[in-house]
Order: structure tokens, then sequence, then C-alpha cells
RNA sequence: GCUGAUGUAGCUCAGUAGGUAGAGCGCAUCCUUGGUAAGGAUGAGGUCGCCGGUUCGAAUCCGGCCAUCAGCUCCA
């Protein structure tokens, strides 16, 4: 048996452990047992039960696990049919509507450990609890979990475990996910002084001067970039009234995220109560309360014409920028990148760091082509794609989205976008080299995804190309053919780094906060050794910001190792040091970021050409030494 | 939105039989004039997330709200 099969085998073997002891606690009769598969790092089991548990459930539930593991019991499979399924299972309503979404004549296996629990379940599992005994399990969370994933349904108690062939492993396993932890890049972010966040503007960052030079270089890279294929930039209107988001669909579907100001209809005369108010929309009509409007107050009215929402998308201003004049296919494909900020409003607990946020810029573009131009634009798009990854050194992967049941447009054109999609990804990374989501693309057209992996193997969705029939469509887009008729143009929308924000928490921590020299907010920190050194360190200083170089200096009549700490602790990829020696010799003392061995009596200029180099390559190493030329 | 948890000085965190708060780092001032990660002394700094309740008295107990974190769901 091969690790992968004993790791599968006891940790499926556990879940129904873990099951068992959870109706031993709370009374099988009050216990209602879902599903419990394993996963990456143990196994998971999903219960209802009588009340909510918290951490201090947990010991008591490992306890239990392990007086029934000392049981040795036994465990026996039988071959049921549907019938007796039902049967073993009556009263257990998760499981009674497995078996019945079971196809009829289909063989079910029931595993029993002892003789007092039993479970559904394919297996294989182990043949006695006691071979469980040696195996390390810790409690890791409980959460809530909707049954099958569906939130309209009953909200289940997921309990976390971790799970290992031994302590040792489970240990090494924590270590991991400290080193995670340590990566965060919401701690890095405090500590390397990149943003914030306060309570006023949930899930908006603001950007501290450190990182908003990260996040300007991330622009020009970006701007720089696309130039060179061809693009154009622009910037539109951050809210637009509704008529806008009525054409584009986004006040039909999109209401509940987007940001409104809403029209003002008046104000009340006098003051009033207004009974029957819905907290919530989707909440049904259960749950309303009176709401006392004194007079004075603005009504608000969502409904008026003159209330603007914030754009979730850049896409609809595109489109309008687009519809300003007559085109010819001449003139395809324009290209129209933007960077503008995006508003989302999101459900309450979605939030988390740079991750998910409300506020945010993608480095977004919108290209009109005809539909022969696809292909060659895709690739393009894709070969921007390899540069940028490859620069952050991560490897992704391409994902295809096809046609939904939903689908809008004539079939025949998906037929051919599908088709065109395939082959640039069948040329690029081979047949098969890329995965298939059939039926999971937008309605308005097929897309590719790109997720990419980062320094500890976690994956990331950046990375987005879709193609859309329908909003060229909704904004009567057209363009004039070689046969002086009217065609409609379609778009492709796509982002590579993603939101901005969400690719800066991503790279902190592929990077753990240590950036490649070009990424760096600033890329040197000049130390003067004593106040009589600082006129020389401003020459420094001067003649590496010429050049374009991130700089920074501390002047201050304050002992040099204070100013070291700090850059260290800012991650600073260089710091330089002068003294008397260096000013008599226009030279520099380099402390290469993560090398003990110091950097002695290099040339200024020397200094200056191996900054150079390292932005113009966009390198991911620091040069640890002057180069020989 | 759901489940669990957290919210004390700028930062990291102590502080419960309920009696109006502490440390380290950071900051300010002075001394130290220094060659690669914390020199020394003194000092300033807190409506204990917000609102309400219980109590003679609440950082501490109870309720509501807000924000954040780990997940679920959704997503860039």
């Amino acid at each position: 048996m091969d690790r992968e099969q004993f790791l599968s085998l006891y940790r499926h073997s556990l879940a129904h452990i873990l099951a068992k002891a959870v109706m031993e606690i709370f009374g099988r009769d009050n216990v209602q047992i879902a599903i419990g598969p394993q996963i990456a790092d143990g196994m998971y089991y999903d219960f209802l039960l009588p009340r909510n548990l918290s951490t201090e459930d947990f010991p008591e539930i490992e306890a239990k696990m392990k007086e029934i593991m000392k049981r040795k019991e036994p465990w026996t499979v039988k071959e049921v049919t549907r019938d007796e399924a039902l049967e073993i299972f009556r009263g257990q309503k998760y499981k009674e509507e497995l078996i019945n979404d079971l196809p009829e004549g289909e063989k079910l296996t029931v595993y029993y450990t002892g003789d007092d629990f039993v479970d559904l379940c394919r297996g294989p599992h182990v043949e006695n609890s006691a071979e469980l005994l040696s195996v390390a399990y810790k409690i890791r969370s409980v959460s809530g979990a909707y049954w099958r994933g569906d939130e309209k349904r009953d909200s289940l108690q997921r309990v976390y475990v971790y799970a290992f062939p031994d302590q040792q492993q489970l240990k090494a396993h924590l270590n991991l996910i400290r080193e995670a932890q340590e990566r965060d890049h919401k701690k890095l972010g405090k500590e390397l002084e990149l943003f914030m966040f306060d309570e006023t503007a949930p899930g908006m960052p603001y950007w501290l001067p450190r990182g908003w030079k990260l996040y300007q270089t991330l622009l020009a890279y970006s701007r720089k970039l696309q130039e060179k294929h061809g693009y154009t930039e622009i910037s539109a209107p951050l809210i637009n009234k509704k008529k806008l988001w009525q054409i584009s669909g986004h006040w039909a579907h999109y209401q509940n995220n987007m940001f409104m100001v809403p029209g003002v209809a008046g104000f009340m005369a006098a003051d009033a109560e207004i009974p029957g108010v819905l907290e919530n929309l989707q909440d049904g009509l259960d749950e309303t309360a009176d709401v006392k409007l004194v007079a004075g107050s603005p009504v608000f009215n969502r409904d008026a014409e003159d209330t603007m929402g914030a754009k979730p998308m850049n896409c609809p201003n595109a489109m309008m920028t687009y519809r300003r004049t007559v085109h010819s296919y001449k003139e395809l494909p324009i290209r129209y990148s933007e960077y503008d900020v995006l508003h989302r409003k999101e459900k309450s607990g979605q939030m988390n760091g740079l991750f998910r946020v409300q506020e945010f810029r993608q480095d977004d573009d919108h290209t009109f082509v005809m539909e022969s131009q696809i292909e060659d634009e895709i690739a393009d798009i894709i070969s921007i794609a390899d540069e940028i990854y490859a620069t952050f050194g991560v490897t992704y992967r391409a994902e295809l989205s096809t046609r939904p049941e939903d689908f809008m447009g004539d079939i025949e054109s998906w037929n051919r976008a599908e088709a065109a999609l395939k082959k640039i990804l069948d040329d690029k990374y081979g047949e098969g080299g890329y995965e298939v989501n059939e039926g999971d693309g937008a309605f308005y057209g097929p897309k590719i995804d790109l997720q990419i992996k980062d320094a500890l193997g976690r994956e990331w969705q950046c990375g987005t190309i879709q193609l859309d029939f329908q909003l060229p469509h909704n904004f009567g887009l057209t363009y004039v053919t070689p046969e002086g008729g009217q065609e409609m143009p379609i778009v492709i929308h796509r982002a590579l780094y993603g939101s901005l924000e969400r690719f800066i928490g991503i790279i902190i921590e592929n990077f753990k906060g240590a950036f490649p020299f070009w990424l760096s907010p600033y890329q040197v920190c000049v130390v003067p050794i004593r106040p009589e050194h600082n006129d020389y360190a401003k020459k420094v200083v001067e003649r590496l910001e010429d050049e374009g170089i991130r700089v920074e200096v501390d002047y201050a009549d304050k002992n040099m190792n204070e100013k070291i700490k700090f850059a260290k602790t800012m991650k600073d990829p260089y710091i330089v040091v002068v003294g008397d020696k260096e000013a008599a010799d226009e030279t520099v003392a380099i402390t290469v970021r993560g090398q003990k061995q110091q950097l002695h009596n290099v040339p200024l200029e020397t200094l200056v050409k191996m900054c150079n180099r390292m932005n113009a390559s966009h390198s991911l190493e620091l040069l640890a030494q002057a180069p020989e030329d």
C-alpha cells in the first residue's frame, strides 16, 4: 500500500470514529450525520447538532475518539440493497437523501464500527479500531457549512481534524502552517508599512508610502509591457447614473454588489413612521421593522433617475468609449486598458486582507475584435501572461470554461469561439495540458482562467480572459466592414494580475516580503556613519535617484546600528554604508539582503550599474557581488 | 449572510473572586560620536472597539451593534 492509499484508509476510518464519538456525546437520536470526507491535511465531518460546538468541546471529543479506538472494535463491511440501506439509516435524513440520490441498482456498502455505529461508505477501512491508535490527530476547528454547499439548505457544523500517520508528521504539518502564518500578508503588510485598514472603510485598503511605491511599480511594469503590445490606456467615471447599469445588465443582475448613491426624492415635511420595512430584500417577508423618519430627513430613492452606482467593473464605460465614434474594421483590434478604482460590495464575513476587498483596481482591458482576430489576440494576451508570471517566478496553469446552458447569442459563434480558444490552448500547452470546465463559462461567452502557484504550492486565480458577445450587443456596438456593412465586434475582457490588491497580497506571501530588487518599495538604504558623512551620503543618494533608483536615507545623528536595523526590518535589498573611507574613495560598502558578507570598496558607479542591471532585467535574484565588467 | 473566535498605548501582548490599567518595542528630550540587527537615563502616551443593561462600582458579568481572524458560501 502506498502512502496515498494509507492516508486515505485511516483518514476515512478516523472520520467514522469522529462521527461515532459525536453521537455518543450528544446521544444518537440528537445527531444527524452528513458526510465526512478526507481532505489535504486530515478530514472533516458535518453534523446537525442540538447546540453549537466551540473550542471547549474539542478535548472531550478528542478523548472520546481515543476511548472508542481503545475498545479495539472490529469493523465489518456489508453489501446492501437500497431498501436495506434506507432501513438501516432510517431517521438520518442526510443519509436517506444520499441513498435516494444513488442510481437504481447500485450496490451500497455500509461499514460497522463495533455493532452500534454504522456509516454509508465506499471504503475501504481498517479492520479494527486498534489500527488507528498510532495515528496522530487533532481537532483543528469547527465551522459552519451548508448541506451540499447550498446556502439555502441546512446549516451544519463541520468539525475539521488534522490527521497524520504519526506525531512527527503532524508536527511537520503544524510547522508548515506556522510558516504560512509568518508569510501572512496582513502581518507583513503592517511590519513593512505597506498598507492599513480602518473600520470606517471595511475592505478598502489605505496604501502607505512604501506600499504605494510597490503598487506604482507594478502599474508601471504593466503599462510598459502593454504599450509594447499596442494597448492604449483610458480612464472613465467611477460612478454613473443607473441608466448605464440598466443597459449593461448590472442593474438587474449585480445591484446587490454595488455601492449606490441613491437619488433624493425630497425631504420629510413632518415626522413619520413607516411600518413593514424589510432589512434585506432577500430575507423574505417574515422580518420587518418600523422605521422612524424625522422632519427634514432626506428621502432617498434608489429607483430615482439620478441614482448613481459606483462601478464594479470597467466594461460598461469601455463600451461607451468605443461607441463615441464610428469604427472601421481597419482600426481593430482596439485595446482599451484601464486601472480605475472599482467597488464591489461584499457580504460581511467575506473580506480577507488584500485577498478579498471592496475597493480595488484591476489591470483591466477590453479589446474589440472581429471574430477572425480572436485567435491571434488571445495568443498575444497569453504571451503577455507568460512574461508577467515568469517575472514573478510563479508557474501557472490554464482552465477553459465552455458554454453554459443559459448561454446568450447564437450557437455558431459559440462553437467557433470555443474552437479558437481550444486551438490556442492546444498549441500552447498541448492537448490535455489544461483543464476544461464544461458548461462553466459565463452566459455571455467562454473564458480562460489562469491559476498561478505560489512558493508554498498554493493556487490562486489571477488572470482571466473572457470573450463577450453580450455587452457589444447591449450597447449596440458596430464596426464598418470592408463591404460597407455593419458588424458587431466581439469584446475580449482580460486581466492578468487580476486585482492589483490580491496580486500584491499573493506576492507578499510568495516572497515573504523580501521582494526582488526591481519591486522593492525602497531598493537602497543609505546609512551615513556620522553626521559628517551626510554630504557624501547625499551625493550617493542623488546619483542613485538620478537613475530612477528608489533610495531612502537617514541623516539623523544616531547610532548607525539603529539605521541598519530599520533597513533590515524593512527588508531593503541593499544597505549602503558610507563613512570616512567611502567618502575619500568615492566608494560604498554594500550589505546585500540575506547575505552575511559585505561588499567593500565598491565604486559608486559600480553600485549604479548593479542597480540598473537588476531594474532593467526585473531579475528575481539580488546581485550579491560586484560584476566583472 | 452562516459557524467559531478575537478587539486593552502607534506595534506585540500581560491584566477576572467586578474596586477607574501594566510590560517590551516605538516616540520625545538629554547623554553616548558609533563600521553592519536593539548603548544609557528621563518622560509623554490609554473614553480598555461602540452603545445599552446589571451593580454602590464594569476592561472584567449580560445584551445589541461594528470591525477583524479561521472556515462555509460567493468571488478578482
